[in-house]
This record gives C-alpha cells, structure tokens and sequence, in this order.
DNA sequence: CAGATAATGTTATATTATAACATAACATAG
DNA sequence: CTATGTTATGTTATAATATAACATTATCTG
C-alpha cells in the first residue's frame, strides 16, 4: 500500500459543518479567481446547496430551494450550475444514485472512490492510489485503456454500526 | 495476486454470438427449472434482448421491440422482467449508463467489474478477487463494511486501440 | 373446482435530464 | 464609451428513465 488519502472522511462527532462548508466555498471562490473563471452567485449558491450535509444531494431538491428562494428557477439552471461545478471538480455525481455530492479536494485533480453509507446516507471520498493502480494493472492485463473509474461502494459506515 | 476471472471477455474475432447467446439461454432456463423459478417467454424475450450484443441495452430499446412484436409492452413489462433477470443474476446493470449488460456467469454468485469500450460499446465483465479483497481491506481500516460494489471501468479496448 | 399466489396488462405519473432559442451580463477592441 | 462577440442565464418544451396503483389473467395447491 503506497498511500491511501481520504479525500473526505466520515465526520467525527464534533464536525463543525459551517466552517467545512466555508473552507470549500473559499478554496473553490480562490481557485476560480486565479484562473478567470466565475463562480457567479448561482453557481456558488448551488456549490453550497450541494455541501449543505456530507450526504448525496439530488439536482430537483436543488432546484426546489432555489425556486423557493424566489429566482425563475428551472431544470436548465441547476444542471448548467452542476456541470460547471463538475468540470471544476467541485462536485461529484454519484452514478448509481444520481446525486450529487460535495468534492473534500476541490479543483484539486485526483481519483475517487466513493463510501456510502445507507445507514445514515454520509458520503465518504477516497483518493486510493493502490485501487486506481491495481485496477489500471488488471486492465492493462486485458489490453484495455482506461480513461474513466466509477467506483461506489455501499455498505454501513463505523458510527451506524456503532448505532 | 490470487485469480483474475473474466466472466465477459472481449470476444475474440471468430466470436460465433449465437452459440453464446443460446448457452446463456439454455443456462438460465436449466438454472430456473431448478429452482422452480419461472423463465417465463416475456423474460426469455427480454433476456435474449439484453444479450442481443456485448453492448449495453437501454430499456426503453427492448420495450421498442416488444411493441414492434405487438404485445401490448409497457415500461414496467421491460423493468419486470429486468428485476426479474437482474435478481437471479441474469442480467447486470451499468449504472453510469442507465443501460442493461448480459452476465457471462448466469445465476453464479461473483462481484462485477465492468470495462466498457466507449470506442466500439462492447463491455467485458471480471469477477476479480484481488480488487473486491483490496476495496474491501480499505474500507474495513475505515471501520466501513461493504455491502454493495459498483465499479465501471470506461475507456478503449484492445482492438479498437489497434484500430 | 375453489382459493391463493404469481405474472402480466393497463393507465397514470414520478423522476431525471436535455434541446432549443431568447435575453441579459460582461468583456474587450476600436 | 459604444459596437461587437462571448458567456451566462432565462424560458419553454420535451426527452429519457423509472415506478405506483390497480385490474386481469395464468398458474399452483389443496
Ligand atoms: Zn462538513
Ligand atoms: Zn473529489
Ligand atoms: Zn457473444
Ligand atoms: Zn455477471
């Protein structure tokens, strides 16, 4: 095992979100101003929606709150915002739920293996170097190119089983 | 590394598709015969259709069949019968596609990795120890137990790098 | 055959996502 | 500072994926 980094942990009991959720807004805000890109106030309020809980956030829920914040709001608004978030490496879209989810490592570039508990729905990110490269090796075996990993894991995290 | 398995291999040139089509068909019928389980001609119609290619098949495709065959198909025939194939493990889904993939193992129990070509669409299917043991041993450090794994490899396969 | 169970038919609707075109905001060259 | 192009957003409509709910039919069991 070479290095296994968790891009974002499972919480602990005394997780302050708030300044989670600020560190990421910030990062994400600097790294956009240096290369000129613009994280318009949509976009950012869209990053937020979707860092409000560590747990996948769905693109209608999204949509939903930002009606309710009373801007003409419609399906083209929060998925526009959500592929800008994602080609930034903002956020993630966990396939097999299809939510959305905060990035721990934001702009940083980086693999992802995802952990989801379905206890509590807490969402963890990994960015394994072991995984990425064994499965690179296994493919190379088959003579096979890869471009793109989809890698979620379900299962029940430490606290609920705690619990 | 104990034992690479690949259920679906990327099909050699000579591949005669109806030889292998009509295994997995005698496969599955022998394994629900068995077991009491009722393959019944809707879910052996929509089984064929799955493995109509190595390719991943939409639903809403196999339900433009089933109509074109004027049986009275709606979506829930086509997402019956795919729960259906999908519980005795007929049948896999790709959830970063939305699309259905025949199992080369019908009915034997194994983890999935998929590698789909996004070249030529064909999809090759491992049930590889060493990756299920690695995820597993990562998670478990995490104090996570792993109930459910999606993992989809996209990228080239070998001949259509060749190409 | 009667009653229970499983499978399918049928209609409607929920959920997720994109197409297409109009307008507004913003940048920068002249 | 304006014209002009570009990017972002607004707006309407629709496509694509999936499930709910209830009716009917087929199959099994006693
Ligand atoms: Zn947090
Ligand atoms: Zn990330
Ligand atoms: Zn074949
Ligand atoms: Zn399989």
């Amino acid at each position: 095992m070479k290095e296994k980094q968790v891009v974002t942990p499972f919480r602990s009991v005394d997780h302050q979100h708030s300044t989670c959720l600020n560190s990421v807004l910030v990062t994400a805000e600097h790294y956009c101003q240096q290369r000129g890109l613009k994280l318009t106030p949509l976009r950012r309020r869209v990053l937020e929606l979707v860092w409000k809980t560590h747990e996948p956030v769905k693109a209608y829920d999204i949509l939903q709150t930002l009606q309710a914040e009373k801007k003409g709001a419609a399906p083209p608004t929060v998925y526009r915002a959500l592929d800008f978030l994602q080609q930034q490496g903002f956020v993630h879209k966990l396939e097999s739920m299809n939510a959305y989810v905060g990035c721990g490592a934001p702009g940083q570039h980086h693999t992802s293996q995802f952990l989801i508990c379905h206890i509590c729905g807490v969402v963890a990110e990994l960015d394994d170097y072991d995984i990425g490269e064994l499965i690179g090796s296994k493919a190379d075996s088959l003579g096979f190119k890869v471009s793109q990993l989809t890698i979620e894991i379900k299962g029940v995290c430490g606290s609920c089983q705690a619990a």
